[in-house]
DNA sequence: TGTACATCAGTGAACGCGCGTTCACTGATGTAC
DNA sequence: TGTACATCAGTGAACGCGCGTTCACTGATGTAC
């Protein structure tokens, strides 16, 4: 016996998970049949519900394994090591470094990623609101982030989190648009140049800010 | 003869958009089906065909015409004319009435919206590039209209256009949440503040800002 | 103005297909003794 | 260790249903003369 049942069984899962984002690159969950999943991975349909009890289920899984990557790419973001980040320093090495591994992470993620931008707006009701609770935990931990930076020491909670969305509204956007134009990576450097050019313009902003009490 | 032939097909096509944006306030395009429409309408199936080829050209008929009404909305807010925009003038002038305007026209054309917000990311492949192309030039011609503004005489056009696609990608964010709360009228208050402090964020950044040469 | 013919939006039957879900089943893996 | 039984991932047939698309059609509207 060199598998367990537990094991095959995982497997299969897994396999499930993979058929459906490889399906989800082109279209959305909405229009995913519980039949293409089970074609792919070359099972019955019935064994389908031996793993999940819907598609909807399903998409609710992908959602949290997409965010445990995203939130692996915050970790990189937060300890700064991205490329330029070591030698750069200072608010200029933050933005590019930041940019960098945020292009680096949609290279690498680039399922997850997509399923997220297209499920976010299109997916069935409960993983919208999945996502969206997801993204907003995001931006409360970049708001305790930036509580941390030099210059916010005044600025109310408001303001910090109304920031945080800012700048992750921006990233998300800067995300989309790669995974839009993925295999002209000119264009795509244009897109992270410029995604770092509108994080700097939103930084002197944010410097240049006085919160109201 | 009250209706001429013309006259009666022109309201069966309308009666199509009609139900087809009706439709797709629950879900995508790509779920939508030609027998769900012509159930909506009230025709058979098959009649579909003498409006339409398929799902996705109803869908790029639907851009083009929501497209119109946001630019409807574009007009409004170059020439200003939001409840506070007279009163207050200056950038805050401009900030606060061009976010009432958006706040506004989201409540007229929420199905417009709706659709755009949705088929952008998970429309037939047509139908996000048509989007896209259009959300694309609403960049430039906002990028034209910031170049008018005092203090942007030094900017690079780059810099115009990655500063105008910042607010563009917050703004359609902003009217994401909106649609996204409706019917809760404290929490859409708070979102359209959070967009007037984002949009000001974003000002303060770009007068402080110089273009590289 | 009246008549004969053309146009064409909408009808209704029919087709083959993929869908989700049911059910009774198989046989390898796991467990109790 | 060997045996008898339990578990359960995956099978395969079957179901009723909605799908897009075909086709020949109807009958009101429009046009030519």
């Amino acid at each position: 016996m060199t598998e367990t049942r537990v094991e095959r069984k995982e497997r299969t899962r897994r396999a499930i998970l993979d058929a459906a984002l490889h399906l989800c690159e082109d279209s959305s969950l909405v229009a995913l049949s519980l039949r293409q999943v089970a074609k792919e991975v070359g099972i019955v349909p019935t064994a389908y519900y031996r793993h999940f009890e819907s598609i909807e289920a399903l998409g609710l899984a992908l959602v949290d394994e997409s965010f445990v990557s995203l939130r692996a790419m915050l970790r990189d973001v937060r300890r700064g090591d991205g490329a330029t980040g070591g030698a750069a320093g200072g608010y200029a090495g933050i933005v590019d470094s930041s940019v960098s591994i945020l292009v680096e992470h949609v290279h690498q993620q680039r399922q997850h990623f997509r399923f997220i931008a297209r499920e976010r707006a299109a997916g069935p009701l409960s993983v919208r609101e999945a996502i969206r609770h997801e993204i907003e935990l995001c931006e409360r931990e970049l708001a305790t982030d930036l509580a941390r930076l030099p210059g916010t020491e005044e600025w109310s909670g408001d303001d910090l989190r109304v920031l945080s969305n800012l700048i992750v509204t921006a990233m998300v956007a800067t995300a989309e648009s790669i995974l839009a134009v993925s295999g002209r990576p000119d264009v795509e450097k244009q897109l992270a140049e410029n995604a770092r050019t509108q994080l700097r313009m939103v930084l002197v902003g944010a410097l240049h800010w006085r919160s109201k009490p």
